[in-house]
DNA sequence: TTGAAAGCGCTAACAC
DNA sequence: GTGTTAGCGCTTTCAA
């Protein structure tokens, strides 16, 4: 590696003084065409890169957003880190990710250090627990599907209306008998959206609710989905906190012999570009990642300029009414109410 | 927002100098046991966090590794990147990611602000063409799956020997007319060791090679590989380079008619947990990413110590065999070659 | 149109 | 044990 070059060696080279370097730099103040070529000339001779440091020293500013999600190894979260990065790119700035699954030693060691100034703002798709650093944390921070702090905005999508919709497709193709699968960590608390929905669709019908607990790891959660069959042979639809889990229980079911979507229906929950890429042939309820991405980027922009934001932005999901799901059964079909 | 609290206001605070609030803070030199508790207290009162950009510019190093991927959207640079990160974490660093997919523009943009030291060092997943910036970056550096240039070395799976196993486990299983989809851009040119590999094992059977392309956009990609059915209604075995591709033309045979693995068998490319997880009946090479990142981690440890590094470390691969592929002929039942 | 010098917040000699 | 001071590399008044 070669020594560092810095302005006062362009300067040097150039024949001319640090400011006027950092002039032709930065395109700032009156200069002469002779003496931008000169120091045109010098940096590229000298391979010189500005030191961002410095110069973020200086502004204090570092045009590097935090994000913060349980991992993005995940499809859901793997795309809406990517659309958050591709979105905050365009506006200048740069992201320091971070995947604090199921780890708040790591979240919290995390934040500490970016609330040194490290980054202008931050976007957080996870929380564990409730660390105290966000309590007093006193940088733009918008919230994705978790409520942190009142003053800290959360773009959502709506969990209850979706969940109410996943639970309604499946009764209108024929499910009495729906079991529902979820997070049901505490870390995820604020997450219960779509349990309740669930639990209140089926209490509307008069029918038992079960909710069977999706785990980390994902053979452990296999092992958790395979007591569905035994303990609940009758069943005839699962909806799935996720489309991973959905997967899980398809596969499963199909193992141990049931016909899907004949004796089971299955619906999921994410309906990422990568779900519906490898398995296209899930019903599932589809997340507006892209414009939640666009959301939260849009309120950090708020906040960082210091603009009034709302405290919340809920969007619309979709159903994707996949093969998993039966045909709708038409008027004529329909069986008589008794 | 309050008002920016530093050093000085802390020391002023707690009624000592700066120097001594900066021993506190890193531990260093002898402190009595009362200094050290009122500057604390003071650090506390005042919810100080230390300038961390002040500490960089210091020091000369920020602790952050610049990551830069297609996309953080797809399983495997998804996985991938959580590794690196998960890894690079706990030896203290953080990282700036970014997806640099079909957008040399903004590769170049983002290489030419980290080479003002705005991170320690880079792991490159993909390369635009020939950006120059690589030529003359000279900062520690390390490839995954790409050459960069002679002093950067290359973590890479070996996708020649996978992508042999690949085909082998097709004829094996009675394959007769494979055919290969691959990504053909000229972004792509180091890659095709999988092509290669596929070219070479029909050319030994004395077999036509047909390689259709995996385009960018899923609906093109699928739209290209729908020719493969019509213009060879005769093929028997697809080996996909990647698994995203296996699972579209999996789909899309499906949806023509052919019975999988009977009529047409299937093997894809990476192997990756989400692929597992979302379609596990998919046979695939499965690539060790787990140790490439570590593999990574490790050598830009080295360079960054300035230790000697090999110039490329190659990592073994796995065959998944799934329900796409036939069972293995048992010895018995295999036919006389004539 | 350009240069000199102060300062961004912190660390590390070097004194005391 | 603790304070003083000189930078780290850049930007930006203020002069010239």
């Amino acid at each position: 590696m070669n020594k560092k070059i810095k302005l006062e060696d362009v300067a040097e080279l150039a024949g001319v003084s640090k400011a006027t370097v950092s002039r032709v730099i930065n395109r700032r103040g009156y200069l002469s065409q002779k003496t931008i070529e000169k120091v045109e000339a010098a940096m590229a001779e000298l391979n010189y890169h500005p030191n961002v440091i410095a110069q973020q020293l200086h502004t204090q500013r570092t045009n590097v957003i935090g994000i913060i999600v349980p991992t993005v190894a995940t499809p859901f979260f793997g795309e809406l880190t990517a659309e958050l990065e591709q979105r905050l790119f365009k506006r200048g700035y740069k992201v320091l990710v971070s995947g604090a699954l199921n780890n708040p030693g790591k979240e919290r060691q995390y934040l500490q250090q970016l609330l040194g100034r490290q980054v202008d703002g931050l976007i957080i798709a996870t929380h564990n627990a409730d660390l105290p650093e966000y309590q007093h944390a006193n940088l733009p921070i918008v919230a994705i599907d978790r409520f942190l702090r009142a003053d800290i905005p959360v773009v959502a999508s709506d969990n209850y209306a979706g969940a109410t919709a996943a639970c309604e497709a499946l009764i209108a193709r024929g499910a009495r008998h729906i079991i529902h699968t979820d997070d049901l960590s505490p870390l995820n608390a604020q997450d219960t959206a779509r349990q309740r929905a669930y639990e209140a669709v089926m209490q509307a019908h008069g029918w038992p609710a079960y909710t069977y607990p999706s785990l980390l790891d994902p053979v452990q959660t296999r092992a958790s989905f395979q007591r569905i069959f035994t303990e609940h042979p009758e069943v005839d639809a699962i909806f799935a906190s996720n489309d991973l889990d959905a997967a899980t229980l398809l596969d499963l079911a199909v193992e141990i012999g049931y016909a899907v979507p004949t004796q089971l229906q299955i619906i999921g929950y994410d309906g990422t570009q990568t779900t519906q890429r490898l398995l296209p042939q899930l019903a599932t309820v589809v997340q507006p990642l892209s414009e939640m991405a666009a959301q939260a980027v849009e309120l950090l922009e708020a906040k960082l300029q210091q603009r009034a934001t709302p405290t919340e932005v809920v969007l619309p999901v979709q159903v994707k009414f996949g093969r998993t799901l039966r045909p709708l059964p038409t008027k004529k079909a329909l069986p008589k109410q008794k």
